[in-house]
DNA sequence: TCTGGGGTCCTAGGACCC
DNA sequence: TCTGGGGTCCTAGGACCC
């Protein structure tokens, strides 16, 4: 997991491993679909990730076993994906619940952890680092006092967890005690931030040709930040050396930029970050990331408006045209300013591996004879 | 040669207010 | 010149998640 490609090529090649690029519109829509199909038989679930999505049984009267196994068998009709379904008192558990319900044999996709003999056992078998919340550094903390298990992390006093975790790693054990903690959020907050930013896949060292990949950040970054119907107070731009490179100076610049009124309209942004890209950018630096962080977002209505402007968005037809355009014809259809040079792309991520969206692009459709 | 991208939350400390 | 108590807001850094 996370391993670079290169530095398993023989085990690739000796055991046939196919290779595949991620592809988020495909697995943005097929995430969809399994959400939909769950949605359809619950009344309070939260999606938590692209592939999780928590259930609220309480109150359930049917047998959950049985339940389970005929949502995960329906899923698996309709979508085609297989799912593993874990049952238990707080989201904590569940996920162990889950985990174990993937690799055991005998439960086969499902798992139901109500007794508290099989909770002690299942908190057991699980290491510490797998719990929901504790993150590499806390494990490694945590092992170091010789709490190495869910169960030794269970047991362990709210005070010591607390100032070891802070609040979140109290909630995490008491959580771990089946005390709900963690409530279900059905309609979680609008975000808070933007991010598009890239690894190249050859290293920047002209000026021009970083401006063309920042500005198809920012294009990117806009049209998220209007299918979202938010505007932006701010920005920040940033661009590092490659840290992996010993043999060159490495630095991490960025700068912030005040947007008052607050927009969502490509060209002011784009304008706005070409001006700071110049005071930032030196000869001889050789770019190997960069990147956009949209700031302070929030619905039109409520942002902050300056005493000339009465409010800071009015209708923008230009964009709404443009985002029909990417709609109905892909995206980047027709894009503002300079993006997308013929030449210009030698920078862009390396993906010659990915798999076709077979369900959100016409040309990608599978045929059959 | 090749080394991912996109988020949130908490805390401590400093600046400021009355 | 010295002295106190009670707040808010912002930022950087560090942790976590997928």
């Amino acid at each position: 997991m996370g391993q670079p490609l290169f530095q398993i090529r023989d085990l690739v090649e000796q055991h046939g491993v196919i290779v595949k690029s991620s592809n988020y519109a495909l697995y943005g829509d097929i995430s969809r679909r399994v959400m939909a199909v769950v949605a359809s038989e619950v009344a309070e679930s939260e999606i938590y990730s692209i592939d999780e999505i928590f259930i609220d049984l309480a109150g359930m009267s049917f047998n959950p076993v049985a339940w389970a196994r005929n949502l995960k068998a329906r899923i698996l009709r309709e979508t085609g994906i297989p799912v593993g379904i874990g049952i238990s008192k707080t989201k904590t558990l569940a996920k162990i619940a889950n985990k174990l319900a993937k690799k055991s044999t005998k439960a086969n996709g499902v798992l139901v952890l109500d007794d508290q003999r099989w909770i002690d056992i299942a908190l057991e078998r699980t290491e510490v680092g797998d719990v929901w919340g504790v993150g590499r550094k806390y494990a490694r903390k945590l092992s170091g006092m010789g709490i190495v298990t869910a169960r030794y992390l269970r047991d362990m006093p709210d005070q010591v967890a607390r100032k070891i975790m802070t609040v979140d790693g109290l909630k995490t054990v008491r959580e771990l005690k089946g005390v709900i903690c963690i409530d279900l959020d059905d309609s979680p907050a609008p975000r808070k931030t933007i991010c598009v930013s890239r690894s190249f896949g050859t290293e920047i060292t002209d000026r021009e040709v970083l401006r063309d990949a920042v500005f198809s950040f920012v294009s990117r970054a806009c049209s998220k930040l209007r299918r979202q119907d938010l505007v932006a107070c701010g920005l920040e731009l940033f661009i590092l050396s490659n840290r992996f490179r010993t043999d060159q100076p490495q630095f991490s610049l960025g700068c912030e930029i005040d947007l008052t009124p607050a927009t969502n309209d490509t060209r002011l942004i784009g304008a706005a970050i070409s001006k700071k890209l110049d005071t930032l950018w030196r000869d001889g630096l050789s770019v190997k990331k960069a990147g956009i962080l949209l700031l302070d977002l929030c619905p039109p209505a409520d942002a902050p408006r300056d005493l000339f402007t009465a409010s800071c968005l009015c209708e923008n037809p230009l964009m709404e045209a443009l985002d029909q355009l990417d709609k109905r014809f892909g995206k980047e259809t027709v894009t503002v300013g300079r993006v997308a040079h013929a030449d210009g792309l030698d920078w862009f991520t390396t993906s010659s591996k990915r798999s076709p969206c077979y369900t959100t692009r016409w040309s990608d459709l599978k045929s059959v004879r």
